[in-house]
DNA sequence: CAGCTAACTTGCACTCAATGCAAACTCGCA
DNA sequence: TGCGAGTTTGCATTGAGTGCAAGTTAGCTG
């Protein structure tokens, strides 16, 4: 008898092997990643690492980048959410600032192995850069969405546009400047540290908002 | 006798060719993509178009995607230019307001054939949209960092860039909504419009900013 | 103008990501 | 027990992108 959560059914075999599988292939690639470098490391070695078919691997990930963000929606799922669960007392700003601390509280994916490999990839691979960054406006249109269907009648399209772009931008710009300070590796296993900045971040971005 | 600008040194013939066949290959591109599709379209048909070899084309574009942003850089080095050039009476927020309705006006690549390629590709090839917004990402950044550098006494990094996030987040969802109400190609060839919404939405930014 | 150099062009061979397809395999269920 | 849906895999193929080496051309200099 397995222990299980209420809500969630009972994961089959089937489910368990795969997550079982997926989750070697995520470790894998961390590991080559770190060990040989990210354009250096073929999908074909991956595979073969985690044990499975070189045509398997796109069975699990779209691209080889995408191994790099395994649940890359994530930190947009839990801040939206954030969002709807709000204090109805609360206005824009104060949920969506929130909504910010909660995911730096609670979002597991950033003291994962594979996120110190990808920080550390960010800053020198193009390509693992730029995917990075798409995610990031991506995750920031659907928030900024989300903000103005909560706010109708406070904010419009654009405001709601304005507001999520002021405290993303702040909060990317103070993860960033964290990173320049310290080694990527120890950021991102230091999840106090992380939350620390995080909130110092909108505090600021608000400091200047109201100015 | 060529007619030339004072400043700019005269451009030697190798450098006018070279800059015929870069445009030749952008004009082919923008022709190909429009009529059979950005991925229907590859690299040695776009080569053998402006009647160069293939090995070739990858002299002037790095990659497939980088011919769709011939001048990618041009807006942030626009907007920084402004922010270096600023009144010196005028305050931070005021100087960037400026900064990004300057573009507005002066954006030649905005009404290019290839930016309405560019604009209707942006929505349905996820590649391009990509790119974009990677190179949107980028233009913040480097925008930040100037504004900072000129207010360093207004304005630390985060400030900066929650500004920043700010003006460019509103800009960018006006285009948006604009896109989405017209066709994409009657957008990006009518540049009055264009001017005219990012000055709306610049001032409510600002109305969010202070409210 | 002869001739040299550096920049540019090109073809060739190669690597690797990614996809379509069809055959084999396996879990879950009746 | 056996069927069907979901998975795995190999094979073949396409297309982006790179390194290299040989050829071509612009532009300069004596």
């Amino acid at each position: 008898m397995v222990i299980r959560e209420h809500g969630t059914p009972a994961p089959s075999l089937r489910e368990r092997k795969r997550e079982r599988t997926r989750q070697a292939l995520v470790d894998a690639a961390a590991e080559m990643f770190e060990r040989k470098g990210y354009d250096e490391t073929t999908v074909a070695e991956i595979a073969a690492a985690a044990e499975i078919g070189t045509r398997t691997f796109f069975g699990y990930f779209a691209s080889k980048e995408d191994i790099l963000f395994p649940d890359s929606d994530a930190r947009a799922r839990t801040t939206i959410e954030a969002i709807v669960n709000r204090d109805p007392a609360e206005g824009p700003v104060d949920v969506l600032v929130r909504a910010l601390e909660t995911v730096a509280e609670t979002d597991a994916d950033m003291v994962s192995p594979m996120a110190a490999v990808r920080m550390r990839l960010f800053r020198t691979v193009p390509a693992v850069r730029g995917k990075a960054l798409q995610i990031q406006m991506s995750a920031q249109q659907e928030i900024a969405r989300a903000l103005q269907a909560a706010f109708p009648d406070e904010l419009d399209r654009v405001g709601a546009a304005a507001l999520t772009g002021a405290l993303t931008g702040a909060v990317n710009s103070a993860l960033d400047a964290l990173m320049d300070d310290e080694d990527a590796a120890t950021v991102a296993l230091d999840a106090d540290r992380l939350r620390e900045r995080v909130q110092q971040a909108t505090e600021l971005a608000l400091r200047t908002w109201r100015s």
